[in-house]
RNA sequence: GCGGCCGUAGCUCAGUUGGAUAGAGUACCUGACUACGAAUCAGGUGGUCGGUGGUUCAAGUCCUCCCGGCCGCACCA
């Protein structure tokens, strides 16, 4: 595919330049504008070194290029042997062309379809890397915490985790997928008091998790009358570390409610986290982290607390290791993980998709990890995303001021249900292709976007399924798939002609990107360049699709255009299979 | 006050280590279904890339300062 394009130029240009080998790689670039060609060597930083004028460089470039191609090949007329002879010679190159300061190169268009042929139609997994082989990376995400109900937070945070995981088994690496559940801390002392105060009162057979939510969200409005109710819940939670069993079994009940929840969920999504490790998980290993503090003499007594503090420079407050009461926190907690997941998982990588108001928690955690000398801890990284916002401020679990999760799903499904009546009403499999396409217009709009901006909250726009939205996308794969069937036999995977107008050149070649894309969105931690991408195939594929006739042309053409859709339909398919999203054979 | 993220078309947003003419969707106007699926496609209107100064052959992208929005700033997670 097109990084191993890139490779076979680089190697061909790298005789003719002052350049090394990865220099030409990772300069070459497609350029913005196809016509200007498929690849483009940009030399004003070389010209620079060597003191010419980059255009000169490329002229020349262009002018040695084209004498070594017509020495070797003479003038004779090519036979389809000869042409790959030449492709051999010159490396899929069909011209180069010296425009200001950029070579400009044009593949042979046979090339392509070689490379479709080689790079998609015979993988199974299609524009995978290697590069991550023998290196496990763990991913912390969707962590919700428990006795909350999920609500668009967690949705995004989990959406882009998956996405994660999948970019990440793109280049190779073993996924340790993580699910860091919120099941400690000071608020199940306060939900365990206000749950034996008032427990009575609400009912818990049918929904469970509303009912501790309205638990919670009363405990918070009386608190406000009398602020004695907050020690209540500290010293609640105090008993629940203790072990008092009274308390412990309250919170096992709200942890068995909460996980059949999730599940029920996370299954709908179609989401398995490999580990469920919550963040009691880490109780018995608090001691030997404050241990190790210790020993490195980074540990500090202030304000009756223990916590670690930074260089002035640094500009951060203390990391919190041991409030003044004794009790363990949040960051000890993280710390203890971080040793866990490297030590014992030897995770090589560390990733956190946290929203972005964490971020100095995070940093806090990270530089105390250097601190202590651990080299390893130079690959955290918190994976950041904006919240989402309503137009009058945060989301807040406390006011009761959230939008579930599956309101959205359900909202979602209406809309494709009259879609689908409208469109379709003779549908196999109505309910089950109404939640993939619904599911499918959710997520995409979640993961098209740059993770690190706010996203105020808009039903319409949450769950629009017209225009750049993952129902486009999947009708595209729809209409591919229909094709194949009408074709009524199986799709060659080999090309019997050569597709040269201009649409069939284009979808090509942009299919062949895919394994660039899963690259740099895995490096970026970026699921959204595979979502941008996979609308121009889709773009792609509507050019072609209407600019040329498919079943019933000739026979040749016929079945090269078919092995074309099928391309097009395997990208797309892996594209959003690598985001989380399904496609539908109909919709 | 200190720190972080963000500011691109009426609206919502893309824009990969700085690269050629800043792109989509939506809305509005026009056109294309006896058609391989119109959940689609083609064309049009729409831009001081918040402002300023700088670095560079080249700046939406990097740096300075200013304006605006959001988030965070030790005993919640």
């Amino acid at each position: 595919m097109l990084n191993d394009i890139k490779k076979t130029i680089s190697l061909y240009l790298k005789s003719k330049i002052n350049l090394d080998e990865a220099q030409i790689y990772n300069l070459l670039e497609v350029p913005k504008v196809y016509e200007h060609g498929h690849l483009s060597l940009p030399l004003f930083q070389m010209a620079k070194l060597e003191k010419t004028n980059p255009m000169e460089l490329a002229k020349n470039l262009q002018a040695q290029i084209e004498k070594e191609y017509s020495e070797k090949l003479g003038s004779e007329k090519l036979g389809s042997e000869e042409l790959q002879s030449k492709n051999r010679i010159n490396y899929g190159i069909e011209k180069v062309q010296a425009v200001g300061g950029y070579l400009n190169i044009t593949l042979q268009s046979s090339f392509f379809q070689e490379n479709v042929v080689s790079g998609i139609l015979s993988k199974k997994q299609i524009g995978f890397s290697q590069e991550g082989v023998g290196q496990k990376v763990a991913v912390d995400f969707s962590s919700p915490n428990v006795a909350k109900p999920m609500h668009v937070g967690h949705l995004r945070a989990t959406m882009i985790g998956n996405a994660i995981c999948n970019l990440a088994e793109s280049q190779g690496y073993e996924v340790l997928s993580i699910n860091h559940l919120g099941d400690w801390g000071s608020q199940f002392g306060k939900l365990a008091w206000a749950y034996k105060q008032w427990g009575s009162e609400y009912d818990f057979s049918e929904r469970p998790i509303d009912a501790f939510l309205k638990i919670y969200i009363r405990f918070h409005e009386e608190a406000e009358k009398d602020p004695t109710l907050v020690q209540k819940g500290t010293e609640q939670f105090r008993r629940l570390e203790e072990g008092d069993l009274e308390t412990r079994q309250i919170w096992e009940l709200i942890i068995k409610y909460s996980m059949a929840d999730f599940s029920r969920l996370y299954k709908i999504l179609g989401i398995h986290h490999k580990f469920v490790l919550g963040e009691s998980f880490y109780n018995d290993k608090l001691e030997d982290v404050v241990q190790r503090l210790k020993d490195k003499n980074l540990l500090q007594e202030s304000e009756g607390a223990q916590v670690v503090f930074f260089d002035e420079k640094e500009n951060m407050p203390p990391c919190l290791i041991k409030k003044s009461d004794g009790a363990s926190i949040y960051a000890t907690r993280d710390l203890a993980a971080a040793i866990y997941r490297h030590e014992e998982m030897k995770a090589h990588k560390l990733l956190y998709v946290v929203g972005q108001d964490q971020t100095l928690h995070f940093k806090q955690v990270f530089r105390v990890l250097e601190k202590m000398g651990y080299e390893w801890a130079k690959e955290m990284f918190h994976i950041t995303f904006g919240l989402y916002r309503f137009k009058d401020g945060k989301l807040s679990t406390r006011q009761g001021k959230i939008v579930l999760f599956e309101d959205i799903l359900n909202q979602s499904m209406d809309l494709v249900r009259e879609m689908i009546e409208e469109k379709n009403p003779n549908l196999n499999h109505k309910e089950l292709v109404t939640q993939q396409v619904a599911i499918g217009a959710v997520i995409f709009n979640d993961l098209v976007n740059d993770r690190s901006k706010n996203v105020e909250f808009d039903w319409d726009r949450a769950i629009s399924i017209e225009g750049d939205s993952g129902p486009y996308v999947q009708y595209t794969v729809v209409r591919c798939r229909s094709l194949m069937r009408k074709f009524g036999k199986p799709v060659k995977e080999s090309f019997e002609t050569l597709l040269q107008s201009p649409e069939e050149q284009k979808l090509l070649f942009r299919l062949l990107q895919l394994d660039h894309v899963l690259k740099i969105s895995f490096n970026h931690f970026k699921p959204n360049f595979l979502a941008q991408y996979l609308l121009e195939v889709c773009s792609d594929f509507s050019h072609f699709y209407h600019a040329h006739r498919i079943l019933g042309e000739s026979e040749a053409i016929e079945s090269s255009r078919m092995t074309l859709v099928l391309a097009t339909e395997k990208i797309l398919t892996q594209g959003l299979q690598i985001l989380g999203i399904p496609t539908p054979d109909e919709m």
